[in-house]
DNA sequence: ATTGTAATTTAGACTTACCTAAAAATTTTA
DNA sequence: TAAAATTTTTAGGTAAGTCTAAATTACAAT
């Protein structure tokens, strides 16, 4: 299969793109785009209909677009090499945890498949990033090994935290404050009935997170 | 000192400006830059006026250009990140020593002072990279020690490789061929009159190698 | 079912970094 | 030193990726 190159631009909403169709799996939104992007809805139009030419999405007018086989095998070494960057900073050159998303995120874009093949090699093939989210092989296979956020959790319950879903910074400076990255034994001592806030255990410290936080949790 | 940002392509023309600074230190001709980044003169007229407008380099109407202090800093600092991406895919990633360039070409570019020092701290701090060529260090100061080209040596003078300065593919293809790497031993047998090319033994075999090819390696 | 609101697209414009063709300046050479 | 050749710049144009404003379509609410 003949490699495609892509601009930044174009594989970050390929990207962008992928990780919107996970979520409630229907049409991708232009809005939705142009949110994660931070790109004005009209320009987002723009780049669909190039996407789309190019065949790496499915796009009806006004009814929002769709990844295809093409563009969802981009997407996958995309975040493969976004992840074992991540890796990388995080093991080898001892970023803190919340430090390495913003790098990855130009490192992802180098073009090189020796260059990523050589640095999983170099890693010990890694399953997880730092973050605890499954790195695609080199085929675009991602072993799957889904876990529950910490919503789903009833009263009493122990976990260990594997993974964090969203990726943005007020959440990684939140997750610090309250002393929760991967590995973190948390216990559910009560989900509240008012708004499903979770009062949850650690460190032998009580603390109260929103739902939202708990969902962007898994474990 | 505020970090000035600078495009893949500014970063491009300064480096390229700087490296032809050294050839000669006179004014780097239009010509030249077009000729290294295989653009044409009218555009680097272009990027010429930028360059010139944010005081990285001086620029006379007609009499080419010169970097400038806040250039050359920034020069030495794409220099260290390329230099140092090389260290780190020759030693840790096994490449082959000519084919690092190019995917450190890429690398270059990443933006980030802290990525790059904690390379560095990894790398253990390394003075030179796989080519030879010395690497700047944090404050853009390297350590010169500075290496003679075969050509300057004189008949039945020895050498070990030290330094590569012509850094493309066709001569690094011609190198291998010739078994020429940094750390080769080389004995000069004579020094022909005719042309100045280079009679020389390498591994007990005679061969005969231009001047040209002998400028470009240093010892 | 119609109307109002929200989402999406179109139209036109801007910036960056390129290009070609032509004009202007400099350098070479005869 | 004047003509020829070369180099450099100017002028005008293009593609990518963005923008704003306006038009169109879809959806939701009465």
């Amino acid at each position: 299969m003949p490699n495609i190159i892509l601009t930044k631009s174009e594989e970050d909403y390929i990207k962008a793109i992928f990780n919107l169709s996970k979520i409630g799996n229907k049409q991708v939104s232009t809005n939705s785009i142009s949110k994660v992007l931070k790109i004005e809805p009209a320009s987002v139009t723009d780049m669909i209909k190039k996407l789309s030419h190019k065949k790496l999405i499915y796009h009806e007018k006004y009814k929002g677009c769709k990844i295809s086989k093409k563009g969802m095998k981009i997407a996958l070494q995309i975040i493969r090499k976004h992840r074992l960057w991540e890796v990388f900073l995080y093991e080898k050159l001892k970023f803190k945890w919340d430090k390495i998303h913003d790098i990855a995120e130009q490192l992802e874009h180098i073009s090189s498949n020796k260059l990523i093949d050589k640095l999983d090699d170099f890693l010990s093939y890694p399953k997880i990033d730092p973050h605890g989210d499954p790195i695609p092989n080199k085929f675009g296979v991602i072993e799957s090994n889904e876990k529950i956020s910490l919503s789903e959790l009833k009263n009493f319950d122990s976990c260990i935290v594997a993974r964090i879903i969203k990726e943005d910074h007020s959440f990684f400076k939140l997750l610090k404050k309250l002393n929760i990255e991967i590995g973190t034994k948390i216990k559910v001592v009560e989900k509240l009935e008012f708004d499903d806030s979770l009062e949850i255990i650690i460190d032998n410290k009580n603390l109260l997170i929103s739902n939202k936080i708990a969902l962007n949790i898994k474990c």
